[in-house]
DNA sequence: AACACCCCCTGTCGGC
DNA sequence: TGCCGACAGGGGGTGT
């Protein structure tokens, strides 16, 4: 599931459980998802109260009253269920298999959260709050595809002189963070933009952003901006903290659409698969250049 | 340094 | 129906 809109998601929807509640308990079922859990995982966060629940590219982050911070990653295949009566939560069917509700935290409000995960490609750390950007996860961490610092000069930057194929370029997550397969694919279309194209050949020889990467951030942007307003994309019927699902999936103009009609205006083409650094990538070669 | 590839793990889906 | 390979939203590690 979880590229920076569905995670942004997730931290909306466990906001109102978790923000200023203390937790009663924490039931941790197995020693480790991808990686093994902090020494007395559970002990360290039993009584504790969060302060705030913020996210980082595609972490999710609960700052503690204890001086550390509970980082949080859903990988490929984790998410979160809220059951209680609280304001504002609602139950919902428990859908998923319970073999793989790997983390349960009992919340003093009466709501619990638990974390479900079948590939156990997520993972959960503490590490004190001061340190976190310091830390060897978040040091090398590039910018907020939100923030105020993307636009066509630092992706001008970015791409100068690179070989790597601008889909590649767009999901390293030490030059922007919290884009991943669906919205690179996505952004790359809506600013017409060849996934295979050399990031270099993007930038001119002064080192100016082109015209077509001049148009990058703001696809970016947007197509993000669409897919959080949408409650992200449910793929495989993932859902979101509350029991609802994001639709944003109906709106994939080329991900996971091989063989569709391109939909840009008076295009044409139909969208292809290919591969690249072994991960599928979606693009309509018509409306979409250079060409390769 | 930059790039390509493999791997972690489980579930699902399409083809035969 | 059953089996089997391909593939899935991420990203760390390694080899060239």
């Amino acid at each position: 599931m979880p590229e920076l809109p569905e995670v942004e998601t997730v931290r909306r929807g466990l906001a109102p459980a978790l923000e200023g509640a203390r937790v009663l308990r924490v039931e941790q079922r197995r020693p480790d998802l991808r990686f093994p859990f902090p020494p007395d995982f559970a002990r360290r966060l039993t009584g504790r109260r969060v302060l705030g629940l913020r996210r980082r590219a595609k972490y999710l982050l609960a700052d503690l009253d204890s001086g550390e911070t509970l980082v949080m990653h859903l990988g490929m295949s984790g998410s979160f269920r809220v059951d209680g009566d609280l304001p504002g939560l609602f139950h919902h069917p428990r859908d998923k298999s319970a073999a793989h509700d790997h983390v349960v935290f009992h919340i003093e409000n009466g709501a619990s959260v638990t974390y479900n995960d079948p590939r156990r490609f997520g993972f959960m750390l503490l590490v004190p709050t001061g340190e976190v950007d310091r830390h060897k996860l978040f040091d090398g961490l590039g910018i907020e595809p939100l923030g105020a610092a993307l636009d066509a000069a630092f992706l001008a930057r970015a791409f100068r002189g690179r070989t790597a194929p601008a889909k590649a370029l767009l999901l390293d997550q030490r030059l922007i963070a919290g884009l991943g397969n669906i919205y690179v694919c996505e952004a790359l279309h809506r600013a017409g933009i060849s996934p295979l194209a050399q990031g270099g050949r993007l930038v001119t020889a002064a080192g100016r952003p082109t015209a077509a990467l001049a148009r990058l951030p703001d696809a970016i942007r947007e197509v993000l901006a669409a897919a959080l307003a949408a409650g992200g994309s449910s793929l495989r019927d993932h859902r979101q903290a509350d029991g609802s699902l994001g639709y944003f999936q109906h709106s994939f103009r080329v991900y996971d659409r091989e063989g569709a009609a391109c939909p840009t205006p008076g295009c044409g083409g139909t969208i292809r698969r290919v591969v690249q650094s072994g991960r599928s990538t979606f693009y309509c070669p018509d409306c979409q250049k250079p060409r390769p």
